[in-house]
DNA sequence: TTGTAGGCGTTATCAC
DNA sequence: GTGATAACGCCTACAA
């Protein structure tokens, strides 16, 4: 291992100089700071994070506890981190997390801050967690009470009312939705919310909400073609089936062709999240894009505020519906 | 902050016989180890894992770097390593990394040995960091010269050879294939062995592979479309395509039937990864399996033995072609 | 502007 | 069995 006594040595300085460069101190004359920065960059030297740690009590990273893995989002994190000098860290965890276990490295004080990606924690957990460092939620699985400032999700109940009204203005009147629930029991907060924009659609358009047409369950493929199934059992079938995720909607869409079934000409299948399969599907498939870009550099930036005790200002990230073949014959 | 001097003082002993308690030492008399148990209890304390890190140079964790998420895969290295104590951290990274920039956790001495998975680097960059910690290799995305026990693949001409076996079975003659290209330029070892199997395959029933007939790209479903293209612009077009990964399979077939082709009537299409989606995909798509979980496994076993200095028994892993609708009419 | 030195919390090596 | 003590790598007074 590298040490900031290599470091002194190879650039002929002391180790103060050294750690005068790393940390800004500006009051190192270009000289030595340009022979350090050679020697750093020879060695490949990198601060051991143990030993800053018990110094400064703190690490320079972030760690991002993930459900679902968006490749946007963890390119925009990492690059927003680096931007700032700060390290991300991924940690792979179940959607649902009922007691602490599975985050060890968050108890071990290895980072100064968390990011919680689609994650849904015990209300226990979360408060526990929240107390030893700054916390940011992010893909509206959860909510935060009181703090929503720290909670980084598009508005679920208005991009899903949008889409329910494409739907009716396209003459649907029976719609169907596909709901999620986390762990085989809890329904994620982004679950309700576009329930809630649907409702609230259907409400203006003077439509009834049929309740048995609605059907939850896990995500994955096999959820969209018990729902296909369910729906083809009913004595009426829906006329569109909004499924609240991409998978959900794929498994519907095979189930439906698998039975004669055409869509959209027999029945309408909206998505969500617009994976990038939904372009290539036959028939492509209208769903909900969100900008994981902007979330992914929004968290960082959130957390890092946090970490530094700054305040920043709010900036609204939004869904927006793409329309395609599933749900418009003409697309 | 309590310390391992509170303790100390509380239970009327030294540090040292603490730090005997906390770490199994038995050399300790019952009375004594009774009153320091006490005394952690009592004030709650709980070791400073920078302070241990910094000691003892040892994390208890293994940072995953990866380009490709494979839910199994990650599942199964996280389970494998809890069950020997050990922390998974993953580190996102394009799938070719020329310097060593994006490596960062490496180098701050936050873990113990580094798993690669689907990740191409510059061989320099790859003995640098192999000077430093034990590293083990997955995917089959580049190769080691000489430690050959420490990479984990299947044996991807095999797999290749078999399934092109296949394709011959059925009658076909002029096999394209789709490889793969990382950052724009360079091939990973599994598509050139993938390359080499098809050839094999080929040699053996007497047929020439048609140079022309391979095409090259990124993964992703664009380089499938642009390949279905370049094969639809040819005077004579393949018979049967077998794409290097399940994406590109599927841009191919969905350029295919856009043109009015059918697949697998007037064109077999395999792919590469067996993802969830190419068995709901309209048609089905053949793919090939490789067993993730015992990858997974296989990986964290191999460097826990490094890390520990011991031997582990070699363990082969295979790939299975699995066939489905888009190359066989009755499947 | 630079270097020296002390200590963060832990474990391991000594003596006793 | 037990207790002093010396590191591990880093940052920051303080002195020069």
């Amino acid at each position: 291992m590298v040490t900031i006594d290599d470091v002194a040595k190879c650039a002929g300085v002391s180790k103060a100089t050294v750690s005068r460069v790393l940390n800004n101190a500006d009051m190192v004359s270009d000289k030595r700071r340009e022979l350090v920065m050679d020697a750093i960059k020879r060695l490949k030297y990198e601060p051991n994070i143990a030993g800053r740690m018990l110094r400064k009590s703190e690490t320079k990273s972030i760690l991002v506890v993930f459900s679902v893995l968006i490749p946007e989002f963890m390119n925009a994190v990492t690059a927003e981190a680096d931007k700032a000098g700060y390290t991300i860290l991924f940690y792979y965890s179940p959607a649902y997390i009922k007691n602490a276990k599975p985050l060890s490295p968050v108890y071990q004080g290895l980072v100064d801050g968390v990011i919680l990606q689609d994650v849904m924690l015990d209300q226990k957990v979360l408060y526990d967690i929240m107390e030893r460092y700054p916390v940011v939620l992010c893909g509206g699985v959860m909510s935060f009470e009181g703090r929503d400032e720290n909670s980084i999700a598009i508005d679920n109940a208005v991009v899903a009312y949008n889409m329910t009204k494409h739907l009716i203005e396209k003459g649907k009147k029976r719609i169907g939705i596909v709901g999620i629930q986390l762990g085989g029991k809890v329904e994620p907060k982004f679950s309700r919310d576009r329930e809630i924009g649907v409702r609230k659609a259907l409400a203006e358009a003077g439509i009834d909400m049929i309740d048995s047409l609605k059907y939850i369950g896990d995500v994955g493929y096999s959820t969209g073609r018990e729902a296909a199934e369910y729906y083809m059992s009913l004595s009426q079938m829906p006329d569109a089936v909004f499924c609240f995720n991409d998978k959900i909607a794929i498994g519907c869409i095979s189930a439906f062709k698998e039975k004669g079934l055409r869509v959209p000409e027999d029945i309408y299948v909206a998505g969500f999240d617009n994976l990038g399969i939904t372009a290539q599907f036959d028939p492509s498939i209208s769903t909900v894009a969100q900008p994981f870009n902007e979330m992914g550099e929004l968290a960082v930036r959130r957390i890092l505020s946090e970490i530094q005790g700054e305040l920043t200002e709010e900036v609204k990230i939004e869904g927006r519906i793409i329309l395609r073949k599933s749900t418009d014959e003409e697309a």
